[in-house]
RNA sequence: GCCGCCAUCGUCUAGUGGUUAGGACAAGAGGCUUUCAAUCUCUAAACAGGGGUCCGAUUCCCCUUGGCGGCACCA
């Protein structure tokens, strides 16, 4: 059992789920779930201070969203599967749990104490001033900035006074001299420190306060991590915490860092570059597919032309070996792309699904109270009605509108904005935008005044779609009118844009009369228009 | 400043001691088409520089340069 891959992430609740953390979370998940290994969530929160139940929140939710999950933890006590517990907050996924740092002080505290008794380490009673100008004058002279070891060596009665006179003191670990860190990184390669270089670090504030550097080599060793997999911006502490790993008589275990994440200007990917936490792209409208799609391109590659994988394909594919070592750019052009392409794979009752909030939150849409009903095996939908025309919708219906956009559309929040024409009662646009080319303006209306006296004459049941174009395309034919002098006002009477879906399509969910209320508006605006 | 990591088209990257240095996104041109989108075809676009090693380096080694990361009583 020993042999087992197992591997975690470790984030830190002092904000929302970063793309960083998500993407490290996957490689891991990924890297334990293709050697049929685990995959562990541990939750460090040892800095009570900045540590926020709202961000475990949102870190759980983002990667349930992602579909990364779990395999150990504490049990739900509570079998509904997100919960909130009272007082203390904290959820459960599924079955389990994340571990938390915070619920595990007395472990440390013991491991802690082991060092302490065996010198290893040993409390500090300088003030945060004084080591702040000795890492400023250190820099000056061109020195490494580390600490300079002032209370390493402090006799049991100094130690004694000073306690006694209620002086503040932290925990530091030794570091041992003159010694050559080494240690093999499964992307990087052998990679070697120079522990002279590095000074005798915190661990703890007291006996209940550990600190990062600390918990996480306790907890790694208890619970039998055997891949640490994390970003590039970690190598650094790689080295102190196999010293400790010695120290405390653990193995050590393996390595690999990932490069990290980059803005447009090349720096670690950080708030002022934009979107940073995974939620916000939730909230835009990108699906969990194609950011786990996009995710595992961020420095890794499958070393073949594929481009689109699904979670299961990733699992099958993915090798420590495919990743790369140099930072990469997050470049949203492409997540754009791959999200369009799942939007347009999906199937329309779960695409129309996903859009009803954004058409909510615009104000085109609302639920129909006890309109609920179930489809087999898949989800519960309603019936809405639409705001601004103060008319039903069914989903059926719904989804035959979502479908005009569904190949248009990059993600889901851009859905009230190019249907627009459809929620609102009365559309706006230049009339001008009526004249196709150059195009004479009385032609135009000649030809919507045909199509008008057309369309009226036809029953309900005619505007449909194909049955429609046939129809139109032989009056088009017969009148003589030019398929761009006909087609193109039309299409922009009924939607009053630019681009959009086509005339016939749009005719087939505005209906009959929607549909001549438009092309009349249009006529009336071509003849307001003539000097 | 110190330590460390990294270096192929604008971006993500493949690749090799001898290649027309490949793909994808984005860009541009065209086809389809009433528009947009989708789709198809095509085009432009890269081995940071300097030394070695070698018959031959984009590839191996060294240096330079550049970029980034770390250097907390944060994680």
């Amino acid at each position: 059992m020993s042999n087992q891959i197992r591997t975690r992430i470790a984030p830190s609740p002092t904000g929302n789920l970063h793309l960083g953390t998500a993407r490290a979370a996957l490689f891991n998940y990924l890297f334990a779930k293709k050697h049929d290994g685990k995959f562990i969530l541990r939750i460090e929160d040892t800095d009570l201070e900045r540590s926020d139940p709202r961000f475990e929140k949102d870190i759980l939710e983002g990667l349930r969203w992602l579909g990364i999950t779990w395999d150990e933890g504490p049990i739900n006590p509570t079998q509904p599967p997100l919960k909130i517990r009272g007082g203390k907050e904290g959820l459960y996924i599924g079955k389990f749990g994340p571990y938390r740092q915070s619920e595990r002080i007395e472990t440390y505290k013991k491991y802690l104490q082991k060092l302490l008794d065996e010198n290893k380490a040993y409390y500090c009673f300088c003030a945060e001033s004084e080591l702040e100008k000795e890492r400023e004058s250190q820099k000056t002279v061109g020195a490494p900035p580390k600490y300079s070891g002032k209370c390493a060596n402090l006799g049991a009665q100094e130690l004694k006074d000073l306690k006694k006179q209620g002086k503040k003191s932290v925990i530091r670990f030794r570091i041992p001299k003159n010694r050559k860190v080494k240690f093999k990184d499964l992307i990087r390669g052998d990679l070697e420190f120079d522990s002279n270089l590095i000074g005798d670090i915190v661990i703890a504030k007291d006996l209940n306060t550990p600190l990062y550097n600390f918990a996480v080599v306790i907890d790694d060793y208890l619970m039998q991590i055997s891949h640490i997999i994390r970003g590039e911006d970690h190598i650094s502490n790689t080295p102190k915490q196999i010293l400790m790993q010695e120290a405390l008589g653990f193995p050590t275990l393996e390595f690999a860092h990932l490069p990290l994440i980059l803005g447009p200007d090349r720096t670690k990917l950080s708030k002022r570059h934009g979107a940073t936490s995974l939620n916000e792209y939730k909230k835009t409208g990108y699906l969990p597919e194609a950011m786990l799609n996009f995710m595992a391109f961020l420095g890794w590659n499958p070393k073949t032309k594929k481009e689109v994988f699904s979670k299961e394909e990733l699992v099958a594919e993915f090798a420590l070996t495919g990743v790369g070592k140099s930072g990469a750019i997050f470049n949203i052009e492409r997540l754009d792309w791959i999200n369009g392409l799942y939007v347009r794979r999906m199937g329309i009752d779960k695409l129309t699904e996903l859009c009803v909030p954004y058409l909510v939150e615009a104000g085109y849409i609302q639920k129909i109270p006890n309109s609920k009903f179930q489809i087999p095996n898949k989800f519960q939908i309603q019936n809405y009605k639409m705001i601004k025309t103060d008319k039903k919708i069914s989903f059926k219906d719904l989804e035959k509108v979502i479908a005009l956009e569904q190949e248009r559309i990059k993600k889901l929040s851009e859905i009230p904005k190019v249907l627009d024409f459809y929620f609102k009662k009365d559309i706006e646009y230049e009339p001008d935008l009526l004249i196709w080319k150059k195009t004479d303006k009385n032609k135009i209306r000649k030809n919507l005044e045909i199509l008008q006296k057309f369309l009226e004459s036809l029953p309900e049941k005619d505007f449909e779609k194909k049955n429609l174009e046939k129809k139109i395309k032989n009056l088009i034919a017969k009148e003589k009118m030019g398929v761009g002098e006909a087609l193109w006002p039309v299409r922009v009477a009924l939607s009053g844009k630019q681009g959009s879906p086509g005339p016939f399509e749009i005719i087939e969910v505005l209906k009959k009369e929607r549909t001549l209320d438009r092309i009349r508006g249009a006529i009336l605006k071509l003849s307001k228009n003539i000097p």
